[in-house]
DNA sequence: CTAGAGTTGGCAGATCATGCCAAACTTTGC
DNA sequence: GCAAAGTTTGGCATGATCTGCCAACTCTAG
């Protein structure tokens, strides 16, 4: 299995990052291939893991979904019981989209989607203060968007 | 125009968070419709903006892009020239796959997506850096995962 | 020049998308 | 309670697409 991609894979990925659901057909097109050659190199994308999955992307704010807050967590205490168990709790609530044990300053970083101000302030006092591994939390609330996506650079 | 959602609606979104690709009849199926009405539904959803679209999700670390860094940004000052030309300049570097304008502590924050270490390091000091707007950075980097993707909650 | 591996393009059958129409269901007004 | 209007559904026919298979092509090594 060769590992490393050729332009018309990359051609591909691109392709795909920008149109997850563009037929097979077309994409031969884009990427100058007929269907046949361009299929088989999209299974074997799939299959080494080169593309993980397909999303569809929802409109949050029209879902009632408007507000995104980044939140950074200091624990308590470092240890493993501590991060588990915040681990645990935490992949439990919806509202929390991503979340990444951190380096550095803080302990966490998590993404929160929730319907507004309000509905973050109950999240955070009501569940995320009373996991006992947390000590403190900060919050970064975005109020513009100057990129979003989770495309790679290509 | 109904601007509520019901439970079919619900369904077939979260079905398609989960996999963007599948097959009308399958989608048809999961969500309890036959394929006529459930692929009439979907259309509605795109025309709506519900549905903002279909992306691929790529294997960051398989294709060379292992290292993703959260960046709080702070301005020399809050003044619309400095926000604009930021913003302008934020938006040319395919590294900076989402940044947002934030009220609170920091100014900015932006999440990049890297190689490695090294070449955030090379984006910090010789792009990041040398904006005019940028007085200073704070990054925190993701450890582990405890929970990722684009999901909302429904 | 030849052998072999890897990749491509075309083809056939199965599956799927798409638009249309009648039937079923829900809502509204009387 | 009942009929009319509106909405949503399911089935069907047609055209497009997917998918696996095989022959032809390209490239490299000996």
């Amino acid at each position: 299995m060769s590992e490393i991609l050729d332009a018309i894979d990359r051609r591909i990925l691109r392709e795909l990052q920008r149109n997850g659901r563009m037929s097979n057909v077309e994409l031969a097109n884009a990427v100058g291939l007929s269907p046949s050659p361009c299929l088989r190199r999209v299974k074997l994308l799939e299959e080494k893991g080169v593309i993980d999955g397909y999303v569809a992307v929802l409109n949050g704010p029209k879902l009632g979904l408007g507000l995104t807050v980044f939140a950074r967590i200091w624990f308590k205490t470092q240890d493993a019981e501590t991060t588990n168990l915040f681990a645990e709790t935490v992949r439990k609530y919806p509202e929390v989209a991503e979340c990444y044990l951190t380096t550095g300053e803080c302990d966490a970083i998590m993404r929160v989607v929730t319907t507004d101000l309000h509905a973050y302030w109950r999240f955070q006092s009501d569940h995320l203060m009373r996991i006992p591994s947390v000590q403190s939390v900060k919050t970064d609330v975005p109020m513009e968007t100057i990129k979003a996506g989770q495309q790679l650079p290509l």
